[in-house]
DNA sequence: GAGTTTATCGCAACTCAATTGCAATAACTG
DNA sequence: CAGTTATTGCAATTGAGTTGCGATAAACTC
């Protein structure tokens, strides 16, 4: 009885995780698989461990929804970031966040206050200035693929000091 | 003798610090001072301390060039960062880098790899899309100044896996 | 200028994300 | 199925950054 081909990797995540070069893991699957479920949300090495230790969904047949060991997760995350199925940036408070490598990628501008280090999105802000970013960054990531780059994600952030910080701090000093 | 009112605050660090309510201690000025003549670069706590410690432009009279305290100038740092002074960036190994705030800011967009953990700048990769960009970018600024933002830098972030780690994943596992 | 207030300094102890070494285990390969 | 090699889990360690607190010295008041 001949196996159909498609039979042997019938699960995509099994088959991304086969096509760059890792083994398919209990492991592997509940992470990557978590990851993918929740598209343009980023998590924590911590976050994403309590995720998973409570994950419902990833109670497939004989596969334990236990809390996975600290530093397997921490390799884990490693080794799918280097073969760019995760993304990860360092976020204003030091601490590396994972999400799933986008497949479209949008600008998203941010501002980063450095006097109360809130972290706000500058859509409003830019009015009509973030369409044309879009553009232009859309075109820069294009012309990066050209050259052989591979999982490419934008991120654009503005840092100083907001408009509230700063009219608090002229009316303390002056 | 009446004093002229300008040599009340002659060093202009002096005015900068007095202007933004912080006081004009030794430390202040040798920390402040030194990243203001050194421009365009960014420092790492450990770097700016051990920098600082054998400045021989600080040897002003009476102003010994001793190492600062760590936790002194980590509270100094933080203190000129958030009156905008200094501009802070987390880098890719989560590392805080300061730099004096720029005057007049530049995309200059780069590339971080997530597999040789390379931070790359992208002047040459990205062509006539670089100057898009930087207009687009610029026009932002001007957006956002005008509605009370302060010390505006930006940061142009590109992550993904680079032409040579790519084809060095898919020759290894394709 | 003397005295008061308040920011800054310096030391010690501590937090927390992330890393390293190593033995045990489980996927892949022939 | 046996052998190889990636992955796992535990313990111990690193390193940037923080907190508490008494001592010092700018800036302010009279």
């Amino acid at each position: 009885m001949s196996v159909a081909p498609s039979s042997l990797l019938v699960d995509p995540i099994d088959a991304l995780l086969s096509a760059h070069g890792l083994r398919r893991t209990g492991a592997a699957r509940r992470v990557l698989g978590w990851l993918l479920a929740h598209p343009d949300t980023s998590y924590t090495h911590a976050q994403l461990q309590s995720a998973l230790q409570q994950d419902p969904l990833a109670e497939g047949p004989g596969e334990a929804a236990g809390a996975l060991d600290r530093v397997t997760l921490y390799r884990l995350i490693d080794r799918l970031t280097q073969v760019g199925l995760l993304l990860c940036r360092v976020d204003v408070h030091r601490v590396r966040r994972y999400q799933a490598m986008p497949a479209s990628v949008h600008a998203l501008p941010h501002f980063e206050c450095q006097s109360c280090h809130r972290d706000q999105p500058l859509q409003g802000a830019l009015q009509g200035n973030a369409l044309d970013l879009e553009v232009a960054a859309q075109n820069a990531l294009q012309a990066l693929k050209a050259l052989g780059y591979q999982g490419l994600s934008l991120d654009l952030a503005v840092r100083g000091v907001c408009a509230d910080c700063a009219t608090a701090a002229s009316s303390a000093s002056g």
